[in-house]
DNA sequence: GGCTTGATGCAACAGAGTTGCATCAAGATG
DNA sequence: CATCTTGATGCAACTCTGTTGCATCAAGCC
C-alpha cells in the first residue's frame, strides 16, 4: 500500500489525512507487530516531530474509525496496529513475555468459537482479545547463549520535547 | 473453602499465612470475578487496615506461587482472581466495557486449541489470555431504560491512608 | 477583514503500579 | 536475657502511560 492509498483509506474512514496522521499510519502498516505508542511516537519522530499528546488522539481517533487497533500486554502499555478497516478480520496476538515484542497472529477466528461464545453469554460480544503469552524464538537463543536479557533492543523513555514539538 | 483451608492452601504453596494475605485470599475467592487492585483493596480494609504497597507485593506474591491470575482489560488496571492453584485451570473472562466488570468463564481449553497454538508459533507458550470485550446485561438494561452510565456502583480512587496504613 | 473549525502543541495533571528505606514481630543463636 | 537475622508491612516518593485544559495556527467560509 503507498502514501496515495493510505491517504485515500483516512479519507473513506472520515480522517483528515494530515502528514503526522499518515505517519502514524506509515508506522503501523510498517511490520506484522502491534507496537506501543512510545515506539509508534518514536518511529514517527524520525521522520516528523510530533507531541505525544498528538499521537495519543490519533490512535484514538483511528481506534475509534477502526484503522487500527488497541490491545493490551502483559505490562501497562497498549500496542497499536492496523485495524479491521485495513486488516479486514479481527486477529490475535503472541507477547514475548521477555522482549515485550507482540506479534500478529492469523484471524482470531481460527482460534476462537465466536458465534458459541456469543450464544452462551448474557452479553453484547463486542470483540474478542486473545494473547499468546510466552517467550519468542529471538529470547529463547539469547537465553540459551547465556544471556539474561532477553532480545531487547529498542529502550530509551517515551517523554516530552524531542527538540520543539 | 474456609479459613483453615485457605491457610493450608497458602502455605502449601509456599507462602505464608498472614493475616493480610488471608483477607487478600478471602476476597479473590469471594466472587466469579476478577477484581482491579483497588476493589481489592477496599474490600480488604473493610475488614482491617492495609497499605496499597502491601497489597501489591501480595497480588505479585500470590501470582508468582500461582495462587492468583492476572489479566488485562480494556482499562488500565490489571484484574486478578484466583490462579490455577485454586481453580486447576486457566480460564478466560468477560469483560464490559461500561462498567468495568470482568467475569471468569471457563477454561480457556474449551476456547483455544492451545497444543495447535505452540505447534504453529515459534515461541514457548506460557499462557494464553482470552477475554471477551462487550456489554453485560445489567449495563444493556440500564441504558435501555434511559439510563446513559451503565450499571456501575462502586467508585472511589485507590489512593493511600485510609486512617493510618 | 473577521469568523469558525479542526489539528496540533504545551504544561500540568491523573491513575496504576514500583522502589527504597524504615519499622516491627517472630524465631534463631549466643 | 541480649542480640541477630529474616520476613512482612508501612510510608513517601517515584515511574510510566495516558489525559485534560487551554493556547495557537492554518484553512475555509462569510
Amino acid at each position: 500500500m503507498d502514501g496515495k492509498d493510505m491517504a485515500a483509506m483516512l479519507e473513506e474512514a472520515g480522517v483528515e489525512p494530515t502528514a503526522v496522521r499518515l505517519a502514524v499510519t506509515h508506522v503501523l502498516a510498517d511490520g506484522e507487530r502491534a507496537l506501543p505508542a512510545g515506539d509508534i511516537l518514536r518511529k514517527v519522530r524520525e521522520t516528523m516531530p510530533v507531541n505525544k499528546v498528538t499521537l495519543y488522539r490519533i490512535l484514538d481517533l483511528f481506534v475509534r474509525q477502526g484503522l487500527a487497533s488497541r490491545h493490551s500486554s502483559g505490562d501497562r502499555a497498549f500496542r497499536y496496529c492496523l485495524g479491521p478497516r485495513f486488516s479486514g478480520r479481527a486477529h490475535g496476538h503472541a507477547y514475548c513475555l521477555r522482549c515485550g515484542r507482540m506479534a500478529c497472529l492469523p484471524a482470531t477466528r481460527d482460534l476462537v468459537d465466536v458465534a458459541a461464545l456469543g450464544r452462551s453469554l448474557d452479553m453484547d460480544v463486542v470483540g474478542v482479545e486473545v494473547r499468546i503469552d510466552g517467550v519468542c524464538a529471538a529470547c529463547r537463543l539469547a537465553a540459551e547463549k547465556g544471556g539474561t536479557g532477553g532480545a531487547v533492543e529498542d529502550g530509551a523513555v517515551v517523554d516530552d520535547a524531542p527538540g520543539k514539538n
